[in-house]
DNA sequence: CCTCCACCGGAACGTGAGGAGT
DNA sequence: ACTCCTCACGTTCCGGTGGAGG
């Protein structure tokens, strides 16, 4: 008689885990090796080097689509560079990396600078999440910077949804950053910018370019060779041997995130998700129905995220095209939405919002990509939206339900 | 060719939460 | 208790516009 978990911990047992180190395979880990970006990583390591004899460095732009290992490269080149100052007894470098997505205001990117190099409040404290003048918040880190001399290294990760977020306050970060070397008696910062947006450029106050813009790095997105190399690469730290059914696995793989431009984060995604499906599935193998199986999950799995993290007031803008379609018409216009938002969020005893609002709503949601809209004209009738749902009706429909809110309102809906 | 609809989307401003210092 | 910050979320106001229909 064989019981449920029987199977499951036998594999275990007899040493025929999939993975020895899955860590390998996430997107923070910084191999030893870094293949088909040795050129970007000597740039870059060329314009740093300066720093080893206290000189500063240009800043640097670097260019690249999600998943071109713009980060990576960064975080290495600095690694090396640290390590190298340690090494040789020259004065060391300070680096901070900052997420500019996650960290996204001018107070809070010096707050992070700070905790990064240990400046503290003249009392000894920790710099306060808020409640500061962003000039005090300056001046401390300023201290800090001079009191002995430095080179400090500012990695800012996509500084691209800085400028996207508020263009005049994006400037005024990146101003205010470059602008401090010329207000530092003994120190020097250097900045390397990470932009996933090619066009971010045009953003940017002139000032700001000129300066951030001294040297240029671009990324390219990966072929589906060099995709290959690298899942290659990782495949052997990440897995036992034998845990890949055959080379059809990872070429499989290369070649659905190839299609996702050359994204290299999802394809070690795709395989590590992979992997812990043939795992819980108590498989020997990862082949490539799990892959298959894999990009499902993946892509279900973010979108299910993306719409239980939305505000209630997004939800019901959103819960409103989905009514609209689901009643049989597959476009929907701005003047529909609002009115049928309208009676959602009284339904839900919410705030309604102004048109104007609503057209913003539907506008974030169309940039999340749960919604396709185009802006067109109905000539005499007026200029509009025409919105489309962007994922099946039946996802979003079984995602919603799961509010209960939503679905008491969705069959009050249906019956009417 | 012109008009005029039904919105688009920029700009400025208001409110209130969250926090610090005095 | 009061002043001074930042910041998310909304509102008000308004100039702008592609193209169907006259």
């Amino acid at each position: 008689m064989e019981r449920p978990l029987d199977k499951l911990f036998d594999k275990f047992l007899q040493g025929q885990a999939i993975f020895r180190d899955r860590d390998a395979l996430r997107p923070t880990y910084v191999p030893d090796e870094l293949p088909f970006r040795e050129e970007q990583m000597n740039r870059i390591g060329s314009i740093l080097g300066p720093a080893l004899r206290g000189a500063p460095p240009s800043n640097i732009l670097c260019y690249g689509k999600t998943g071109t290992g713009k980060t990576v490269v960064a975080r290495y080149v600095l690694d090396m560079l640290v390590a190298k100052a340690k090494q040789s007894n020259v004065k060391v470098p300070l680096k901070a990396f900052v997420n500019c997505r996650i960290v996204g205001t001018n107070y809070r990117v010096l707050r992070q600078l700070c905790e990064e190099i240990g400046a503290r409040m003249p009392d000894g404290s920790r710099v306060p999440f808020t409640g500061l003048p962003t000039d005090e918040i300056r001046s401390i880190l300023k201290k800090k910077l001079d009191s002995t001399p430095t080179i400090f290294v500012v990695v800012l990760d996509e500084v691209d949804s800085l400028v996207k977020r508020d263009v005049n306050q994006g400037n005024d970060i990146l101003y205010g950053l470059t602008r401090m070397n010329g207000e530092l008696e003994n120190s020097r910062i250097s900045i390397i910018g990470i932009s996933n947006d090619l066009k971010f450029k045009e953003m940017l106050d002139p000032r700001v370019l000129s300066s951030l813009g001294e040297e240029e790095v671009i990324f390219p997105p990966y072929n589906a060779v060099e995709l290959r190399g690298i899942l290659q690469q990782r495949v052997e730290l990440a897995f036992n041997p034998g845990a890949i059914a055959d080379e059809g696995v990872i070429n499989l793989v290369g070649a659905l995130a190839a299609q996702e431009h050359g994204d290299a984060r999802r394809a070690l995604d795709l395989l590590r998700t992979a992997g812990e499906l043939a795992e819980r599935r108590g498989d020997t193998q990862v082949t490539q129905e799990h892959v298959r199986e894999a990009q499902k999950v993946i892509e279900r799995d973010t979108i299910t995220e993306t719409v239980k993290t939305l505000p209630m007031q997004s939800k019901a803008v959103l819960f409103a095209v989905y009514a609209l379609t689901s009643s049989g018409k597959r476009d929907v216009f701005t003047g529909e939405c609002y009115n049928t938002y309208l009676e959602i969020a009284k339904a839900l005893s919410l705030d309604t919002l102004t048109q104007r609002r609503v057209s913003d709503l539907i506008s974030e949601l169309d940039m999340l990509g749960l919604i396709n809209t185009t802006v067109i004209s109905k000539g005499r009738y007026g200029r509009t939206k025409k919105i489309r749902l962007a994922v099946s009706k039946r996802q979003i429909g079984a995602i919603l339900d799961e509010d209960i809110r939503l679905s008491r309102i969705a069959r009050e809906l249906g019956s009417q």
